[in-house]
Order: C-alpha cells, then structure tokens, then sequence
DNA sequence: ACGGGTCTGTCGAGTTCTCGACACATGTTG
DNA sequence: CAACATGTGTCGAGAACTCGACAGACCCGT
C-alpha cells in the first residue's frame, strides 16, 4: 500500500502544476504534503470514493481506468508529473467518479483535499491554476475519446507512449506490454508485434518491463497526431 | 448558417440547464438570448476559435468531433437539451478547443458568454450549476473515452444511441447511419448491419433518414454499461 | 546456482471489421 | 409526375485483431 516517507517536511517537489505555483502559495500547500511509494496495479481512488488527498505525481504515473463485468479495462486518460489527481478535486468536487490506479511506479505528493481547496479559496493564482489544469485535461480526455473511436491500433499505441512519456521524468518507461494491451483494450499478441515493430524501426528500446523511448520525432510520425494537439509541453530530448 | 428566430423575448427554454436555474437567474440570462436554427453538419465552432456564445440546445443536438489529416472524423461526445456548449465556457475558458458540430437539427438558444459569465460572478447557484455541470461532461467523456477502447462495435452503437436519446425531446432521433458510422468510427456497413439487427430485435424502428427507439430497456441491455454509469436522468419512456 | 514467478515471442484458427462497389429505396424538387 | 439527390441494403475479398496456448527468456529470491 502507499508507504509514507518519514515526516521530514517536503519542501520542494517534482511536479509541474506545484512548480508553477508562487512561493508561498507552495509553502502553505506543502504544509501538511507527504510523500508517498506508489506500487502499479494499486487502487488510488475508486468509484464514488469520497476524495480525502491530492495526489501530485512525480516519478509515479497514475491513470483513470474503466472496469467492466465481463472483467475487462480501458484507460481514459493517465496523469504524472505533469498533473495531479483526482481531476474531481481540481473541479470542486469531492466524490471520485472512476478509479484511478497506479501504471508505473514511483512517488507522488499527497495534500490533505481541504488543504487544497481552502487554499485555492484564497489565492487567485491557485484557483487559476486549477482552472487552466481542468480545461487541458478535458480537452486531452476528448482528444482521446475520438482518438480510440478513429484510429487504429499501432497509432493509438505510439499516441500513448508519448502520453505516458510526457508523464515520467526521464525517457524509460516502466510498464509491461501486458498492462499496455490491457490500457488500448486490445490483446497483447497485439502489442507485442507492435512493440517489435517499433523496436525494428529504432523508435523504442525494451527490456523486461521497461519502454525506452529512443527516437521521439519519429514516434510522433508513427501516431496519429491526437498527441500533438494538447501536448504543449515539448520534452526535447 | 445560423438562423436567428424574429426577436421576440426568450421568455423560457427547453433545457435542462437552464430549467434549473431560479427564475430570476434565469430572466437575467435569456435577456440578450437569441434563438437559432441549427442545420446537420454545421460548424458551431471550430477549433480554437474564440467562444462568443454559450448554446442551450432545444430539440437540436451538438456533437464535438475530432477530424483527422487522413479524411476521418469520430465524435468525442454529444450535447442535447440536457447541456450545454461549449464546455470550455463553463470553465472560465474563452477559446473552443474543439471542434463542434451540429449532429442533429433543430432550435438552440444562444446567450452572450460575457453575459453568461457576469452572470456566472454575480450568482452562486449559476456558478455551481456550471462546475456540476462541468464535472457530469468530465465523467461522460471520461466513460467514452475507455468505452471507444474496450468495446465492440454493437455495443458502442447501442451506448451512442442511448447517449443521443438522452439528448431530444421525444424517441425520434433524425440521424442518417453514414453519420452514425463516422461517428463511431466505423464503417457505414457495419453500422448498416448494426441497425439492422437492432430492428428485428423489436429496439428501434427506421426510415429514411431517422431511428426511433421503440425498447429502450432492452437497448440498454444491448449496450455496455458504459451508458447507465453517467447518465443520472432516467428518461422513463 | 537454482527454482519459481512473471514477462515476452510466436503461432494458427477464427471473428470482426474494412473497403469499394453496385442496386435499390425513399423523399424532395421542379 | 418525372427527375434527382441522397440514404440504405448487400456482397465478397482482404485486412486487422482476438483468443488460447505454449515455449523461452528474464529477474527475483533463497
């Protein structure tokens, strides 16, 4: 389960939406912040759970996904260090309307909700902040919406390795193509003869539960270019 | 394009948003209200594009679309009488990130956004209305999102047509099936086969241009739970 | 070094869906 | 009514993907 570091006070941290923040606003958010080991498969938040934390990812990526009855699952959307969970919270809402899990390992920051929401009732910025974060989340989650509708399975799957590189600090990605099938809801007989594919091609490299991602540009062509259009952030290699 | 109705006062509309609304919130958004004439097809507002007005759909019904370089398009959601347009207006975004069309004809009544949004400042209940409204779009898209992942064609052509029955008034929906097929992705034969089988089975009935839902339980039945997860209103037939 | 668990490569039969094409049906217009 | 435009049914070859299964590879612990 989520371990939490020893209580000396985080200071600083890893994550683009804190980074953005003012000084001080980060100082009073950071006040009551742990740090916690996040270990995949791990339930975060699930279905209509009442929201108690933000979740600020660092090295952890987390992702929303859909379970069905007849036991299979599909992401909607997954969230690193570039974001934070629930998007519930961000919207003013303190029920969690899916479950959110953990895809590849690591830490995150986690700040008691009401931390959170009594500072964004203070401080413009961090209102703003979480306004601007929900819009780019709404657009992404549409984006991959029509992206799943439309295009086929090697682009979709290039697509969101680049969303889950966009989501770890360096270029390797700890997920097993396993997990990846499960995530495009396709089988992973699938995604292993896409993965060698572009493995062949030079865009990735691969180890036992490891993606590397070698050559960007590339992958970018190899997808289709739902990516491209929410990721404002470049990651120049 | 957009035909406006003879100026006479939007007194009260046909949505559910706006119904909500206490009656003078309500008075002081339909005062500078137009209401517009809405062909299939039509761009209500494309990507990027600066948002001028919100849009309360009536009988019309709204889709955002993703168009693809290779020709294709796929529909991310749709929006009825039961919200509203676009969604970036109600979190306090100006520009439309995606494109919006109109997937089935009718009336919509249109409101300045800066009036929306003076509005929005001044009332409590507006604003609340807004971010709930906001979340309940989150969610859907969400839902779509891994639905267009995880499930096969029938079952996504159910959901869809359960998704747009929550949009119009009555249980026509005026829809041609190459609409439906772009929509979902799919190929027109597929969907014609789709229909097909729907209307032996007693679900739906057609003619040119047009599916009505006859059996909606046994829709549902046919779809993936995908629907029932975020649609809260039962339309009890 | 060894065993056990997990991840990955591979295969083949079967299903789903695509793609282009054509004929026919239906509603609309002049 | 005739002509037209548009929507629908259908067909067949082929591509994409599924599903279960098995073998080998890798990493972990002891």
């Amino acid at each position: 389960m989520a371990k939490a570091h020893d209580n000396a006070a985080v200071t600083a941290i890893d994550n683009d939406i804190v980074s953005t923040l003012s000084p001080s606003d980060m100082k009073t958010l950071l006040k009551d912040a742990r740090t916690v080991d996040l270990t995949p498969g791990q339930v975060v938040l699930d279905v209509d759970a009442p929201v108690k934390e933000a979740l600020f990812p660092e090295t952890a990526v987390l992702a929303y996904v859909g379970c069905y009855s007849d036991g299979g699952c599909a992401e909607m959307i997954s969230v690193g260090r570039n974001g934070v969970t629930p998007i519930d919270a961000m919207m003013k809402g303190d029920t969690a309307a899916h479950r959110c899990e953990v895809q590849v390992p690591g830490t995150a920051t986690a700040v008691p909700v009401e931390a959170f929401q009594a500072l964004r009732e203070k401080s413009e910025a961090v209102a703003e902040v979480a306004d601007d974060y929900a819009r780019d989340f709404v657009d992404h989650v549409m984006q991959v919406a029509a992206c799943n509708a439309a295009h086929q399975v090697e682009e979709r799957a290039a697509r969101w390795l680049l969303d889950l590189h966009d989501c770890v600090p360096g270029d390797d990605i700890r997920i097993t193509q396993e997990r990846m099938a499960e995530m495009l809801g396709v089988n992973r007989s699938t995604v292993s003869g896409i993965v060698q594919d572009f493995r062949e091609r030079g865009l990735i490299a691969t180890t036992r539960g490891v993606i590397t991602l070698l050559d960007r540009p590339a992958l970018e062509a190899a997808s289709c270019d739902c990516h491209r259009h929410d990721s404002k952030s470049d990651k120049t290699a």
